[in-house]
RNA sequence: GCCCCAGUGGCGAAAUGGUAGACGCGGCAGACUCAAAAUCUGUUGUCCGCAAGGACGUGUUGGUUCGAGUCCGACCUGGGGCACCA
């Protein structure tokens, strides 16, 4: 007997796939009927190395490519680089690494590395980011999307990273600080390169009915982010002078036209158009909208922020009185970008209002009574009240409830002409422009003349120089000499490129798409596109909930209007997995310690560090995600080094449900490292005798065949539903059952059974650890590759149990157990249950009220 | 503040409202060995008991049910998302 040695093993089998081009895509017409299954795993970025993360993350995502080419499909697996990004130029910066360099060196060391995995990818689709011929689809649709409006530019009020020195999206800026570089983000105001997404808003909060392989927790992130809501735009016509260009009144949105008869006052945003133009004629004014804006230089001191405001002197009458009259402040906690920047404030029923009232000194009236309270000495003191309740002081409005007081007050001032419901999203247009160099450039030539330009077509791609210098501060590509001074598409003229590149999201909001066919003329060859698209299976990380996995399915509808793609939907379905931890170690000094530089000692149920050599003892810090900084981390090579990739892959899918963080530990690796050489063991061993004839054997023989039916039964199911820990735990078991029937001294019958048994693991613990099974899978002259081979099917009969134990409860606690065929009837099962010595015993002395029999599951009596 | 999710042995975790703790790790005992490692066998929720056996047990608390880890209410703790969004 052979010991299992996967250093020699799974380079073999890598080989022979790669000779036998096994994962090699099948077209439509080759797939001869087979139904199509796209799997996908979110494509990395090229850092330089794999984590284990990227381990987990990929064995996934081959896993149920493997499991579905089984089971019949025609798998399309591919793998890509999202390639462009920042830290290639801070490597620049740093290292004086040309970007470019930098990032193909990367891709081709990881490259090596995840074909060391075995994952089962047609390698013959792979594509960067930042290849030319990839950007140049991406410029020539961003181009489409430009002609209908989709892509516009415009200065607005921009999150500003000062340490990035770039301008990022609402979605990438996280507790106020940049989601790459944690520095805290600054307001300022820029022209920007948007994408219209909010034209989408209605149909991406409703698309996501339909996805319902998402989990639910993205949806309802998407859907919250989407933020729709319903209320009423109000035009308030000023009493006296009108304010300059707004002689229509100054316009408010509420979702509360409920509470207009709590009204007090109305206030507008520092930034407001109103309030900009009355700081031009008023140097107190210009001075207040100047402390807003210092108070709001970062999203997180907002948080802290004390309510400010400015009484302009200006009045406004009521919709519903005119001869009551409200003034009009510049508040500093009124955002301009969301509804009309200015509300009507009730402080009755809103908190910030309540504040800012107590504050100012102006009236809290309430006007919506909570039920059990009093007309008469209601009030409201430090909390405002925002539930349910009859409204009262109200007029026309006295007695209904909330919702009905909404649909009157709209009603009555859309019959007045001064304003209608409206929905509003908090979703924000997408800013798609960075300051940077190393992102695929916007195609676009700014003529003095013309205006913006497109790129013609037949001058695609933009390509970036590269010839650019890092020594210097601000955008490399803006410092360029020469690049950007082209002379005009249109009238000839001098002009220049814009210099601006595209965000890395917009990148990665397609790629999926040109997986179809990578090497199509148009940006996505339509009829591949058809074929695979939608992508069947997405895999990757829950922090793209609101980022990339929103940004595509908008991209994706965009394109589907240009007559591009024909889904609305890239993604049927979507599995976010969790992450790899690991424990983490210090030493009294505070320094972070390696792993790899740690014993861990068991001292009964304790555990003690120490550090490997010195012995000098460690402190045990917390399980947190594996990162350099708290050098928690191992490299997938180590691992594979010591043992082997499958025991890897075995280990990050069995310790956890996919979906939770698995924490990396020795004991768990180990595991599955013993798990690998029993399975090999049981294929290897060879009865030295011959069979050996009796009954008793042949009795477990039958059990086994029925174990090898139910565990590919129960295997199937767990991997179909993404239950992949319980489906290893499965083969755990089947195992250990196997090990009880050994082919030393068995009988022919059992030696069949055990045939039986070893070639349905073979073929089932292949999406797991591939290798294994492939030698495992040789060792029992299979035909072929495992790779290649069928799902094993089951017998129902045989899956199904052939006796079951039927739990006897006496008033809810377990006191005997009946065996019976399965099916069998409950008054026969109440018969034999009655009748049991034990179960008599158990009744002495009590009366039987009644017998509860659920069907090959329980017996409970109920006696006094 | 608002919205989600989760709390089960020493640890990772199982469990269509029906025998709680499958499977793995760790521990303990034993076999093999000159010895150790590896491997193999047994055992391992807590408490009482020599044992047979019994009692208790899924964050706390109340409820629904013949029966609750699972369903409902309140609370506690941890995690995540959003956050002057009118």
């Amino acid at each position: 007997m052979a010991r299992y040695n996967p250093k020699v093993v799974e380079p073999k089998w890598r080989a022979a796939w790669e000779a036998a081009g096994v994962f090699r895509t099948r077209s439509p017409e080759e797939a001869c009927g087979k139904p199509k299954y796209y799997v996908l795993e979110m494509f990395p970025y090229p850092s330089g190395r794999i984590h284990v993360g990227h381990m987990r993350n990929y064995a996934m995502g081959d896993l149920v490519a493997r499991f579905k080419r089984a089971r019949g499909y025609n798998v399309l697996h591919p793998m890509g680089w999202d390639a462009f990004g920042l830290p290639a130029e801070n490597a620049a910066r740093e290292r004086g690494v040309h970007p470019a360099d930098w990032t193909y060196a990367n891709i081709d060391a990881m490259r090596e590395q995840l074909q060391g995995l075995g994952l089962s990818i047609d390698w013959s689709r792979e594509f960067a980011t930042c290849d030319p011929g990839y950007y140049r689809h991406q410029q020539k649709w961003f181009l489409d999307l430009w002609r209908r409006g989709l892509a516009y530019r415009k200065e607005g009020t921009v999150n500003w990273d000062p340490v990035d020195e770039t301008v990022l999206a609402n979605e990438q800026v996280i507790d106020g600080r940049g989601w790459r570089s944690g520095a805290p983000v600054e307001k300022r105001k820029l022209t920007q390169w948007f994408l219209r997404i909010t034209d989408y808003a209605d149909d991406l909060l409703e698309g996501l009915k339909t996805l319902d392989r998402w989990p639910d927790k993205v949806r309802l992130m998407q859907e919250n982010w989407i933020g729709k809501s319903r209320g009423l735009k109000l035009r308030w016509a000023f009493a006296g002078k009108a304010a300059e260009g707004l002689e229509e009144g100054l316009e408010v949105y509420t979702t509360r036209p409920d509470t207009l008869y709590g009204a007090s006052f109305l206030a507008i945003a520092p930034d407001h158009p109103l309030a900009t133009q009355l700081a031009a004629a008023d140097s107190k004014v210009a001075a207040f909208v100047d402390t807003c804006r210092q108070g709001g230089v970062s999203e997180a001191e907002l948080e802290a922020g004390e309510k400010l405001g400015y009484d302009t002197g200006l009045k406004v009458a009521h919709p519903f009185d005119a001869d009551w009259t409200l003034p009009v402040w510049i508040a500093n906690f009124v955002l301009m970008d969301y509804g009309t920047g200015a509300i009507f404030g009730c402080p009755a029923h809103d908190q910030r209002d309540l504040d800012f009232a107590r504050k100012y000194g102006l009236p809290v009236r309430p006007v919506v009574l909570p039920s059990g309270a009093d007309a008469e000495t209601f009030s409201v003191g430090k909390e405002a009240y925002a539930g349910p309740g009859r409204i009262f002081n109200s007029q026309f409005m006295d007695g209904l409830e909330v919702e009905p007081a909404k649909a009157a007050a709209i009603a009555r001032v859309e019959a007045q002409g001064q304003g209608e419901g409206a929905t509003v999203y908090r979703l924000r247009d997408w800013g798609i422009a960075r300051q940077r160099y190393w992102g695929a450039p916007v195609p676009i030539i700014h003529c003095p003349k013309c205006g913006p330009v497109a790129v013609p077509d037949d001058q695609l791609p933009v390509e970036l120089p590269k010839d650019v210098r890092f020594d210097q501060s601000g955008n490399p590509l803006a410092n360029h000499p020469t690049w950007k001074h082209v002379n005009c598409p249109g009238c000839g003229g001098t002009a220049e490129r814009e210099t601006d590149t595209l965000d890395t999201f917009v990148d990665s909001s397609w790629y999926f798409a040109r997986f179809a066919d990578p090497k199509a003329a148009a940006p996505i060859g339509k009829a591949a596109a058809d074929y695979w698209l939608p992508v069947d299976q997405y895999i990757g990380g829950i922090e793209h909930a609101v980022l990339h996995l929103l940004y595509s399915r908008f991209v994706t509808r965009a394109l589907n209007d240009d007559g591009l793609l024909s889904v609305d939907e890239p993604f049927a379905g979507l599995f976010t997995q969790g992450m790899v931890t690991h424990e983490t170690y210090r030493r009294q000094s505070g320094e972070w310690v390696e792993p790899g530089q740690v014993e861990v000692i068991a001292d009964g149920a304790a555990r003690r560090a120490l550090m490997l050599g010195s012995g000098e003892p460690l402190v045990i810090g917390d399980i947190e995600k594996m990162s350099k900084s708290k050098k928690n981390t191992y490299s997938p090579e180590t691992i594979a080094e010591t043992y082997g990739v499958d025991a890897a892959r075995l280990f990050v899918m069995s310790d956890s449900p996919p979906e939770r963080d698995v924490q990396w530990t020795n004991g768990g690796i180990e595991g599955a490292w013993r798990f690998v050489h029993r399975v090999w063991n049981e294929f290897d061993s060879q009865p030295s005798s011959e069979p050996v004839v009796g009954g008793a054997a042949d009795a477990k023989a039958e059990e086994l065949r029925r174990a090898t039916h139910r565990l590919i039964k129960s295997f199937t199911e767990a991997l179909e539903g993404f239950r992949f820990n319980s489906g290893i735990a499965r083969l755990y078991e089947f195992l250990n059952i196997l090990r009880g029937l050994p082919a030393e001294g068995a009988t022919p019958g059992a030696l069949a059974a055990r045939a039986e048994a070893l070639s349905a693991l073979a073929r089932l613990i292949a999406p797991v650890t591939p290798h294994l099974a492939e030698e495992c899978w040789a060792r029992i002259g299979g035909e072929g590759l495992v790779a290649q081979a069928p799902w094993p099917e089951y017998d129902p009969t045989l899956a199904a149990e052939d006796v079951v134990i039927l739990p006897v409860q006496v008033n809810g606690k377990r006191r005997a157990e009946i065996r019976v065929a399965p099916g069998t009837l409950p008054a026969e099962v109440e018969k034999l249950v009655l009748a049991d010595p034990e179960v008599i015993r158990r009744l002495e002395g009590l009366e039987v009220r009644k017998v509860i029999v659920v069907k090959d599951r329980i017996v409970n009596i109920v006696a006094l």
